[in-house]
DNA sequence: ATTATCTATAGATCTATAGATAATGC
DNA sequence: ATTATCTATAGATCTATAGATAATGC
């Protein structure tokens, strides 16, 4: 679809000027302006008049507001029992195993687009219907973090906190990327690869350990191709 | 004010029920409606239910809904630089003042009633007019935080990082506490403790030398008196 | 016939102002 | 007289639905 393209239906009165189908330019309009002025904050005309149609014409493609922002959380959840199957079958060190998971998910936060991760720290979006279903996908992401971190921080160090507080905090490391974000600066892979390596320090791993799983890491991606 | 206590004025149709001047009553229910519905999505007619009061009648106290969350991040503001003057009156220890600082900045946030702090992060409260204000303290409070560590991680650690952003990495990690409530938990003193340890643990400082800080810092705060 | 838009609008808000009213204070 | 509330309401939204319309597809 997008500028070109003949598509049936009534036209638009101002021709498209965006790329992607009708639902793709209302999923990007949603996000930059939910991401900049607030979920809430945000009527579906201003949505509408981005993408340029009438606000009425949003509720061919989407039930509500509502839906449009389920919609982009689908889109980027990320995937986490699939990422550490897919991890764990390059290597057997749970450093290294820590350290790209961290690193993949530091990555797809940097690169969703209009920085859509904030969306689930916002306390309106946290109302919308089906919202619980991202509850539950991040923590299973925190149970995940919990495990690889038990098998890896010494009994003293876990101790006075537990193995659930430090995975939590290894998430919100790792969410910092979204922080990053909102203050207006890119996230690039130095600064992924500097998150996923606090995120081993954290742990209580030395740097020369960490500088390893970081090498380690690197041959391995590399392997899989230039991702 | 509050219960008991006749003031002038027409009463109120509901006899208040809370503590605590009407201005007051009212900045506690808009933390309350702010932070778990979000700003936006709470109405000026909801603040005036929550408090028992009519919803024009906001207006003789607020000039509206803005001024009422300015005045919440205002009573919110992390003191700063007062804060580290007064701290570093206490020690000349570059890693003692930064575990102090974090510590105290956790547990002002992890005390802040309703976890207001998590405004700052909402993209509808930083388009409120006045925010720039708020903005610009945190900026100085990163700025504290970068020097601190510059005079404390090694070269090495910081250089391919900068100071600036280790900066932000520890008053990330500090505003950790705004996640943790955010996720429902409360936040103690030990938990304090631990994130303010981490914050020397980032900075490459170890465990032998982070134990002391801890130390050092806890005959310090006796010495202030139970605070 | 199907598709994607449009126009028009109902009904429910929501913020803020104007002006009345019922207390206390002097 | 001053204070803190109230009632009433204007005017501007905002979401969602109903039904018309202008393309393409068969």
């Amino acid at each position: 679809m997008g500028p070109g393209r003949r598509r049936p239906g009534r036209p638009r009165l101002v021709s498209d000027q965006f790329p992607g189908s009708p639902r793709e330019q209302v999923l990007e309009a949603a996000a930059r302006l939910f991401t900049s002025k607030g979920y809430a904050a945000t009527s579906t005309r201003e949505i509408a008049d981005a993408v340029g149609i009438r606000q009425a014409s949003l509720y061919y493609h989407f039930a509500g507001k509502g839906e449009i922002v389920t919609e982009l959380l689908s889109q980027t959840i990320r995937p986490t029992v699939e990422a550490v199957a897919r991890i764990e079958s390059l290597t057997d060190d749970p450093e290294t195993v820590l350290y790209l998971l961290a690193f993949t998910d530091a990555r797809t936060l940097a690169r969703a687009p209009h920085n859509v991760g904030s969306l689930y720290r916002a306390a309106d979006v946290a109302r919308v219907e089906g919202f619980d279903e991202f509850v539950a996908a991040r923590d299973k992401l925190v149970d995940i973090y919990s495990r690889l971190a038990a098998s890896i921080a010494d009994p003293e160090l876990l101790d006075p906190i537990g193995a659930i507080r430090l995975g939590q905090k290894l998430v919100h490391s790792v969410e910092e990327v979204i922080g990053i974000r909102t203050d207006g600066r890119l996230v690039g892979t130095d600064e992924a690869v500097w998150i996923a390596s606090s995120c081993l320090s954290l742990c209580g791993v030395d740097k020369g350990r960490i500088e390893l799983a970081v090498k380690t890491a690197d041959t391995l991606l590399d392997q899989l191709g230039g991702n």
